[in-house]
RNA sequence: GUGGUUGUAGCUCAGCUGGUUAGAGCGCUGGAUUGUGGUUCCAGAGGUCGCCGGUUCGAACCCGGUCUUCCACCCCA
């Protein structure tokens, strides 16, 4: 009996009007990497465990998909492991590969395994798809791609504002107006909470706080009082919870908030300068937003954070995400190799234009000219009218089979084409082919030695 | 990992308190129309009701399990 087929949860299929939109995200944000003179590297889909297993945290690690080992894999596990029924100690025995999770790590690992090839520093973009065993939702899959960014061997906060720039330069050239570009420094985390009296509790503390807009101060801190953390320092954190008024103003707040933090301070001069400058400089379309809230990506972030939402009125998950990681290179034997990078989340980035309708109507048409099929004879002469339309760099296509003209004519409209070539009989006689503009309904002849003006009379309506 | 939700034709969905042969719109195929698509008219094809099991004289409908969808939490792009 044939099986109904189907693909895992969490994975799609994309058709060709999919794919030429997702290639018109991935060549847009390919090209203001390169002009911003980043270069691309690709690494392999999986790594080995030990590369990737740790340095998401516990629940990075139950996320990542595991590859069972190859061969007799089960009966060369010792019959101590195998009874105990413990996944965590069974899986290292029977898998010894992983997909990649993201291209942080893998890049990571990339600048280590290479760093005497590589010319310091190094900027690199990487556009693959990564691999995570989450549960489905919104904007949420277990297969999609991250296109980062990422500069090594550096730590000038320039970097962080070029960073800032490029995400303004792709989101103004998508037609992605008013997205947010959100920032914070990890350093005045830890100097808030040293500050109040909690520093084992750093990422607890930050994890609730980056709540606060979503479900409120109480919640926030309710939850900051179960995970331990006093009530007087909740009290002491308080003008956090009322960090309202411009950038400028907030970072006076967090100054006299910090005082006595030199970490906190040296947080408070780096979001200073970067949004000074950025300042300075100009954006074309994004609002850069000085949130102290935000608290993503602690395992590794140092210093800044950046977070990117879309425009208000659409309801998604933040589409890009980045920072600066002052020791990555640390966990694989490198050190005091500096790295700062962004990330964009393509597959988010497909749906807010989608809801948006921002995707240009020329990617609908897949093909300039189709030339119909009246027989034989006919479709010869249309053949070769077809190849010197195609050398011509017309996407032309004829007809394969002569069938009913309406049946043709259908076809084309389906298929979005804009022209139609009708090379028939007649038109054999006198020497000619007539052009039909599908939008207007009207037809133009021309000599069948004189493709090329017809050609260019296309390619100059682009 | 936790809680909820969904599944009927290619697509979007009806289908009453369980009752004969499961419907509609769109799409598809053919015709009206042997050199003109998008409009109209006519005809036709297409379904193991997600899957497995149970209750019942009888299940698309009730019950259990499982897979899937979507949503929230956790976390994250």
């Amino acid at each position: 009996m044939a099986q109904k087929p189907s693909i895992p949860k969490g994975t799609r299929d994309f058709s060709p009007a999919e794919v030429a939109k997702r290639n018109y995200i991935i060549q847009t944000i390919k090209k203001h990497f390169e002009t911003f003179g980043f270069m691309p590297i690709e690494t392999p889909s999986f790594e080995n465990s030990e590369t990737l297993m740790g340095k998401y945290g516990d629940e990075g690690d139950r996320l990542i998909f595991k590859i069972l080992n190859s061969g007799d894999f089960i009966s060369k596990v010792d019959d101590v492991t195998y009874s105990s029924k413990n996944s965590a100690s069974l899986t290292p025995k029977i898998s010894e590969k992983a997909l990649r999770y993201d291209l942080t790590v893998p890049f990571a690992r990339y600048v280590v395994m290479h760093q005497n090839e590589i010319d310091f520093p190094f900027k690199r973009y990487q556009i693959q798809p990564v691999w995570r065993a989450d549960r489905p939702q919104k904007g949420r899959f277990r297969e999609f791609y991250q296109c980062d960014a990422d500069v090594v061997g550096a730590n000038s906060l320039l970097q962080e504002v070029e960073f800032v720039q490029l995400y303004d330069a792709v989101f103004t050239d998508l037609g992605l107006i008013g997205t947010t570009i959100k920032i914070n420094n990890r350093k005045v985390l830890s100097g808030i909470a040293e500050v109040i009296g909690a520093k084992h509790l750093l990422v607890d503390f930050t994890v609730a706080l980056d709540k606060l807009d979503k479900i409120g101060e109480e919640k926030v801190k309710a939850e900051m009082l179960e995970k331990g953390i006093s009530e007087a320092a909740i009290t002491k954190a308080q003008p956090l919870f009322e960090m309202t008024g411009t950038a400028s103003e907030q970072l006076e707040k967090l100054k006299s908030i910090l005082a006595d933090s030199e970490v906190g301070m040296l947080g408070v001069s780096e979001l200073e300068e970067i949004i000074l400058t950025v300042d300075a400089l100009g954006l074309q379309s994004a609002k850069l937003q000085l949130d102290v809230t935000l608290a993503r990506g602690l395992n590794y972030y140092t210093g800044a954070i950046f977070e990117v939402a879309a425009p208000e009125g659409v309801q998604m998950g933040s589409i890009g995400g980045g920072g600066r990681y002052d020791d990555l290179t640390g966990i694989f034997g490198l050190k005091e190799v500096s790295g700062v990078g962004i990330s964009f989340g393509l597959d988010r980035i497909y749906l807010v234009l989608e809801e948006l309708n921002l995707f240009p109507d020329s990617l609908d048409t897949s093909l300039d000219v189709l030339c119909l099929n009246f027989g034989k004879q006919e479709g010869l002469a249309s053949l070769k009218l077809v190849s010197s339309l195609r050398k011509a760099g017309l996407r032309a296509d004829l007809y394969p089979t002569d069938a009913k003209m309406q049946k043709q004519f259908k076809y084309a409209d389906k298929r979005g084409v804009p022209y139609t070539i009708l090379l028939g009989e007649q038109e054999l006689l006198k020497g000619n082919f007539v052009v039909k503009n599908m939008k207007t309904g009207n037809q133009q002849a021309y000599a069948l030695d004189d493709a090329a003006s017809f050609a260019e009379s296309i390619i100059s309506a682009f």
